[in-house]
DNA sequence: CTGGGGAAGGGGCCC
DNA sequence: AGGGCCCCTTCCCCA
């Protein structure tokens, strides 16, 4: 390789070529791919839909052009799934680091089909190559462009897969003459608000939004495609017709894989588990997928209950996958003595009747937010100040919410099994917003760089908690020992030491009235009564004190807003809140 | 060794 | 969906 680039190397070269080991290569390439199955050295994740694959940065440059744009900048690879599903990809990879197509697995002319499409979308074209060879010999390789493009070619799907398909549709293509240049110097800015991106949008994953840290060498947004369409290649698909169309063979061959099961490579033997219970693996089930799906509870309940995907991890995914199950296990039907009271459904496992139990609450909480979008409570019963201010109030707890969508979010709390699973390990969450957050975590991936030191955060909050180490800032103050802290979560671990005791027991004693004004205020703040609390008791030792007016803005704003005063006159009004108790504060508030 | 503070990671949950 | 805040927890350092 290298010798081929020194300039007195000639005659060593010879030299070296006649010692040559004819098996290096190939036993170089078992211990990369060795390598790879283990994760050992393996620089980069690429994300296909459901699926994470580990992979060497260099090994994919080196094969594909596009994948070598991509594994310059960015660890996190996020790969088009309506390009290459994870099965394909899976294929693909084992490609590029064995050199042979379908190893040990059958492979049927649909699947060399999705192999070379992704592999034109890849832009690898020993694969490509070889697949069209393959399909060739098989007389199902036809040069399905010009046919659609001269109008010869049906567009129904029976012609043969590869008819009509332009597999160049959403491939990162760059001109003929940069196709084997090297170097991100070639890496051409994105097109703004393209929509046939290649990538799936990171924002899944990291903040893409809201990346302060332009120096730090981040994109705006992760893996954006790295060259855009050149003209000519971006009048070939703008007719419509042609693009529908490429678009429905791409469907015939590259069902998404159901959403939910992250599939790591390494998890191969865990596939060959699943197929060998007669369940269902990634590559299986490729013929069998019907639409692309989200697994967002709140919107393809209906999508993914017809579709039957068995990774979904929606809510109603338990009962799909029950339904799978006996779909495809019929001794499942033999003896069913766990009976599902509301339904009578019988189960031959206490552990699948639960699995159906769980899904029976989340359909029925579903179908009740469906069903039953939440009303308004003052528009049920009588009304107190805490169901004008929040009229929205859960079945299950005595909480309440300004508006239905943060009620319905609440309400997901309740779920017996929370609705967003991690798909690396598994971890379940109520609210999506979590769950990603989590999985960068998982991923390593810390947009929030600090300018000063360099130090990379998970959270906006984390940085801007962070940088008050640079500036020295302690805005949280102890009002009992006039100690400063940096973070508001010290100040209250430190308040703790105040308030509690060694034997963890109450150190201060609030008055009752300010305890019944916490309630009120931790009720409509959403505070912990301790905390409301803390900072009402201080606020009458330091009524004189511009930082006592200052504690009391955030619930004076509330106030403020609710009640149409001014903040300042709002915070007064609080401050006095203790001498009056909580039915008079409320009285006061009710007739301003 | 222990307690306290500083700094940070991660989850819950409301907006 | 993302931001923001609260909370719990951990780790490290220091007196």
């Amino acid at each position: 390789m290298g010798f081929r680039e020194d300039p007195q190397g000639g005659q060593l070269n010879t030299m070296l070529d006649a010692m040559e080991v004819p098996s290096h290569s190939r036993q170089l390439l078992l211990q990369l791919n060795s390598q790879r199955t283990k994760g050992f050295l393996c620089d980069v994740i690429i994300v296909v839909q459901n699926a994470l694959f580990r992979a060497h940065k260099n090994i994919l440059a080196a094969s594909s052009v596009y994948l070598k744009s991509l594994v310059v900048h960015d660890n996190l690879i996020n790969l088009d799934h309506e390009m290459v599903s994870p099965s394909i990809f899976r294929i693909i990879l084992d490609f590029i680091y064995t050199g042979r197509l379908g190893d040990g697995e059958p492979t049927s002319e649909q699947l060399f089909g999705a192999v070379l499409a992704a592999a034109s979308y890849l832009q690898i074209a020993d694969l490509v190559s070889l697949c069209k060879k393959k399909l060739k010999r098989n007389g199902k390789y036809c040069h399905g462009n010009q046919l659609h493009q001269h109008g010869l070619c049906p567009p129904e799907r029976h012609c043969s897969p590869l008819c009509g398909l332009d597999l160049s549709k959403k491939s990162p293509s760059r001109p003929s003459n940069q196709l084997h240049s090297d170097g991100p110097e070639t890496r051409d800015p994105p097109i703004p608000g393209r929509t046939d991106s290649p990538i799936i949008s990171a924002s899944v994953l990291t903040n893409s939004n809201s990346y302060k840290d332009q120096n730090h060498g981040y994109p705006k947004r992760a893996n954006t495609p790295p060259v855009p369409h050149p003209e000519p290649f971006r009048n070939s698909i703008s007719n419509s017709h042609l693009r529908n169309e490429s678009r429905d063979m791409m469907f015939d061959w590259m069902k998404p894989e159901p959403i939910g099961n992250y599939v790591d490579e390494s998890d191969r033997e865990k596939d060959l588990d699943r197929e060998e219970k007669g369940e269902s693996s990634p590559l299986s089930q490729q013929p069998r997928y019907p639409s692309i799906e989200s697994n967002e509870p709140d919107d393809d309940k209906s999508t993914s209950e017809e579709t039957g995907s068995s990774g979904d991890p929606s809510p109603s995914s338990n009962l799909e996958r029950y339904h799978c199950n006996h779909l495809y296990d019929p001794e499942s039907y033999g003896d069913n003595l766990y009976v599902c009271i509301p339904c009578g459904k019988g189960f031959p496992s206490s552990e699948q009747l639960n699995a159906h139990v769980e899904a029976h609450n989340e359909d029925e909480l579903y179908h009740k937010d469906i069903m039953e979008p939440p009303v308004p409570f003052l528009e049920k019963t009588s009304q107190s100040l805490g169901d004008i201010i929040r009229p929205y109030r859960c079945s299950s707890c005595e909480k309440s919410y300004k508006d239905p969508a943060t009620l319905r979010q609440h309400e997901k709390t309740h779920w017996l099994t929370r609705p967003y699973p991690c798909s690396i390990c598994g971890k379940k969450f109520t609210q999506r917003g979590t769950m990603t957050r989590h999985m960068r975590s998982h991923l390593g991936l810390k947009p929030f760089a600090c300018d000063a030191c360099g130090m990379r955060f998970t959270r906006q909050y984390r940085l801007t908690e962070h940088m008050r180490i640079h500036s020295g800032e302690k805005p949280y103050e102890c009002q009992v020992c006039g100690g400063k802290f940096a973070q508001q979560r010290n100040l209250i671990s430190h308040m703790k030491m105040h308030t509690t005791g060694p034997d963890g027991k109450p150190k201060l004693d609030f008055p009752d009235s300010v305890y019944a004004m916490a309630k009120f205020t931790a009720d409509h703040l959403g505070l912990k009564q301790e905390k409301a609390a803390e900072i009402l008791s201080q606020t009458s030792h330091f009524l004189n004190d511009p930082k006592t007016i200052e504690s009391l803005y955030p619930l004076a704003k509330f106030t403020a807003e609710q009640f149409g005063l001014t903040q300042e006159k709002a915070a007064e009004v609080l401050t006095q809140s203790q001498l009056l108790g909580t039915d008079r504060i409320i009285e006061r508030f009710s007739s301003p």
